[in-house]
DNA sequence: ATAGCCTTGAGA
DNA sequence: TCTCAAGGCTAT
């Protein structure tokens, strides 16, 4: 059972977490302790609310300079057995269909009760529609065609084999919650050479080809890393409110930016930091859980550490993307803690707040 | 806004 | 250590 994977857990335990995640209750409240905190600091007041250009924080990320990889990719046939069909729901305007339909509904959500019209036209090929004939054949055996455009296809993305640029769009799309417009009839031929042309009818095929974002890829994991340099020790945890995913993402975004402008104050984050491979991570994190439509209320964060680096992770770089990735089971990375000698875990990470107030809303020590 | 190429980090 | 997809970056 278990329908839903993608709620909370953390994989440590000390920590109760509220049996099912739903205290949205405290409205949007941020909540943070700090037991330490020498400096004080926190000059400035967080740029709270700031709109974020997009979906990014970059925390705690500065890049570095970096080694080359040699192989820009390469594809080939995969174990995974790529889901194939998918119901078109629509309307740019829900999140929902951005999720997988099956197993991880949330009782009260019902799909979208789309009003889109399931256009008749045939997605270009993939795997084994297509003629065979004139299919580039590469050694393996057949170089397929990305279903949305007919380009080829660059490896699995979003969940089936498409190609890079669609992967780009889909990203795009998706990451800046854009909402285009036909301006024909939604049902424009897609290919490769128009599929410039009506980003409203590419994403329309997108969606119908299968292209989502999986459970949980929306999730993002704060994790809280410990330098070691000296600082201070400090605790702190943030409880995020729930958002209505529906809404918009940008709310997701300014949430974000928020929780992290709170921990950067802080804990006097050193933007420039950076975790260390060797560095022993000592803290945890919290997630956000993202259901169909919606967020749901997210676990909080944690962070125990001395002189901590915030970084928000899900992805790449310290910064935070909405759809992160996150694949497998549940949370890998919540837990540097995880086996890490239960540093963090039984120590006190707890949450100072949730545990002594699991009810009371707890002031944003912002603006 | 696009799309090709690059960096990253989880998993194997 | 290697693979691979998510995402960043950036010249068009
Ligand atoms: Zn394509
Ligand atoms: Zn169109």
């Amino acid at each position: 059972m278990d329908p839903h994977p993608a709620l909370l857990s953390l994989n440590m335990s000390p920590f109760s977490l509220s049996p099912n995640g739903s205290n949205g209750s405290n409205g949007g409240v941020a909540t943070m302790t700090s037991s330490a905190s020498p400096h004080n600091n926190n000059p400035m007041p967080p740029p709270l609310y700031g709109s974020p250009p997009l979906g990014q924080y970059s925390m705690g990320g500065g890049m570095q300079p970096q080694q080359h990889h040699p192989h820009p990719h390469q594809h080939h046939h995969h174990p995974h057995p790529p889901p194939q069909q998918q119901q078109h729901m629509m309307g740019n305007l829900d999140t929902s269909y951005l999720f997988p339909a099956g197993g991880a509904a949330v009782p009260g959500m019902d799909v979208a009760a789309g009003s889109y019209q399931p256009s008749p036209q045939h997605p270009v090929a993939a795997g084994m529609t297509g003629t065979p004939a004139d299919l580039p054949d590469t050694k393996e055996g057949i170089e397929e065609l990305c279903p949305v455009c007919g380009d080829k296809v660059s490896g699995y993305h979003y969940g089936l084999l498409t190609c890079e640029s669609c992967k780009g769009f889909f990203k795009r799309t998706v990451q800046n919650k854009k909402v285009y417009t036909c301006v024909a009839d939604r049902s424009c031929h897609i290919d490769k050479t128009q599929r410039k042309r009506c980003p409203y009818c590419r994403f329309q095929k997108c969606l119908e080809v299968g292209m989502k974002l999986e459970e949980g890829k929306l999730s993002l994991c704060l994790t809280i890393c410990a330098l070691r340099h000296e600082g201070v020790w400090g605790s702190g945890c943030i409880e995020p409110r729930s958002l209505d995913l529906g809404s918009s993402w940008r709310d997701w975004d300014n949430e974000m930016g928020r929780a992290c402008s709170i921990f950067e104050c802080l804990f006097d984050i050193d933007k420039g930091a950076r975790r260390k491979k060797a560095e022993t991570q000592t803290e945890v994190s919290g997630r956000w859980n993202v259901g169909r439509g919606k967020i749901s209320p997210p676990d909080r964060l944690w962070g125990t550490g001395r002189y901590v680096s915030l970084e928000a992770k899900g992805q790449g770089r310290g910064a935070y993307h909405s759809p992160s990735k996150m694949r497998g089971p549940l949370p890998r990375n919540m837990g540097g803690c995880r086996k890490q000698s239960g540093r963090c875990g039984e120590e006190k990470t707890i949450c100072p707040c949730r545990d002594s107030n699991p009810d009371s809303p707890i002031a944003l020590p912002v603006a």
